[in-house]
DNA sequence: CAGACAAATTGATAATTGTCAATTTTGCCG
DNA sequence: CGGCAAAATTGACAATTATCAATTTGTCTG
């Protein structure tokens, strides 16, 4: 690849506080893939070869122990994955698959880690970004900890809400048992999770729900800066 | 503090990789304190001025929503807490208090910050450790999403037996509620739980465990490097 | 448009976890 | 050493969440 192939990427975070040569030695040794849904990216256990950046589509990172899986997070555009075990050398914790159709920048790890001994200003922007991963993650693990799985739901319905526009209305991004799965809870429990939401004014048909009663939901979710804001 | 008041601050990463100029001048404006038991430290939502170190004693991390709480981590001579929210200027996500008697070294987050931008080996030292941290939250993270109390028990026991040397035996270093919480479970949950290990070779008095069957206890527990293992 | 297949919902039930109250045990202090 | 307060345990019960099976709904394809 050649450095201007994606013009979006030398625009983000930690690739904008690199040096020319070293964005172009980058992009040279990366590639553009395109991937078609349900494919396994990578698994958790391996060594970590690449660092993927997802320019167009989805992908889903997720665990299994025993005969159980969890969906840990989604990744849309721009967003990276494996950052940390790629700088440590180290396997992944996570396994990846793509959920649709997907188009993914694929940078070798020793790329990167080359870059980030030769390059100041990217080794600062990579603790910065890392610092707001980890952030996100204590988010989350607090988010499964306090809260009960409606209390998760309705929290991430007025998140969503007003990542969507504030319009009365929300339409999930994805199938319910992958929303459940993110939320920790089963897809019959997701159900009557939105069930037990009616009265707080929840209606659902199919991925539209409409929020009839912000203020009674808001009363139940509690939502809560040091959980729900991405930017805190 | 002078620089050579705490040498063994200067083994350790990620302090090892700084200048010697850039060390002295921190640990100037560093000072060391003794805390009792039960101090609070921080307060989540509060603005992170401070990078902290524990040098002697014990210090524990926990978030409240709610009426719940729920305790985080446990940090011992030499961890440090707060490093993602001194890096990004942040607020605290997570509270903390001694849990016994203390001593603490706290670094103003200022300086934190300034070694960050001067000293290059010290920032990139910085991305490592918060590496690390961030892998040990996604393996906490899979470990509630993943097991049950019991399996979570099981595994604490197996990975605390292996720290404290294989003897069969193991000790429990604080409250049972306090181990409670931070396996994420109720106090009375973990009486259960410890009862219902019975058959796989647990007893327990009061602090004092002993493992008479690691075999079948490891069967139940089903260990994963890729959760309990802190160096993968 | 019909048929097929996957996803979602619902009901019934079980397992897990939490809550509350009552004891019992433990650790600590005078 | 005795006694007090906190911690831990136990029992009874409730809430939450998961599991399994059956049915309905939705979507895609030919």
């Amino acid at each position: 690849m050649r450095p201007d192939d994606l013009p979006e990427i030398r625009e983000l975070e930690p690739f904008k506080s690199m040096g020319e040569e070293g964005f172009a030695e980058l992009m040279h040794a990366a590639f553009l893939q395109n991937f078609p849904a349900q494919v396994q990216l990578i698994t958790e256990g391996d060594h970590a070869d690449f660092l993927f950046v997802v320019i167009e589509g989805c992908a889903e990172l997720y665990a299994n122990t025993n005969g159980r899986e969890a969906i840990l997070a989604m990744v849309r555009p721009y967003g990276s994955f494996i950052l940390a075990a790629v700088l440590r050398d180290a396997v992944n914790l996570m396994s990846a698959r793509t959920v649709e159709k997907t188009r993914i920048l694929m940078i070798p790890a020793q790329n990167i880690r080359n870059a980030f001994e030769q390059d100041d200003a990217f080794a600062r922007a990579v603790v910065i970004e890392l610092a707001g991963y980890f952030r996100a993650v204590v988010k989350e693990y607090k988010n499964l900890r306090l809260r009960t799985a409606v209390e998760r739901l309705a929290n991430w319905l007025i998140k969503v809400h007003k990542d969507q526009g504030e319009t009365g209305r929300v339409e999930i991004p994805f199938d319910k048992r992958t929303l459940a799965s993110i939320l920790g809870m089963t897809p019959e429990n997701l159900s009557r999770a939105f069930g037990t939401l009616k009265p707080y004014g929840v209606s659902v048909n199919a991925k539209r729900v409409r929020l009839d009663d912000l203020k009674s939901l808001t009363v139940l979710a509690k939502p809560n800066v040091l959980i729900d804001d991405r930017t805190t």
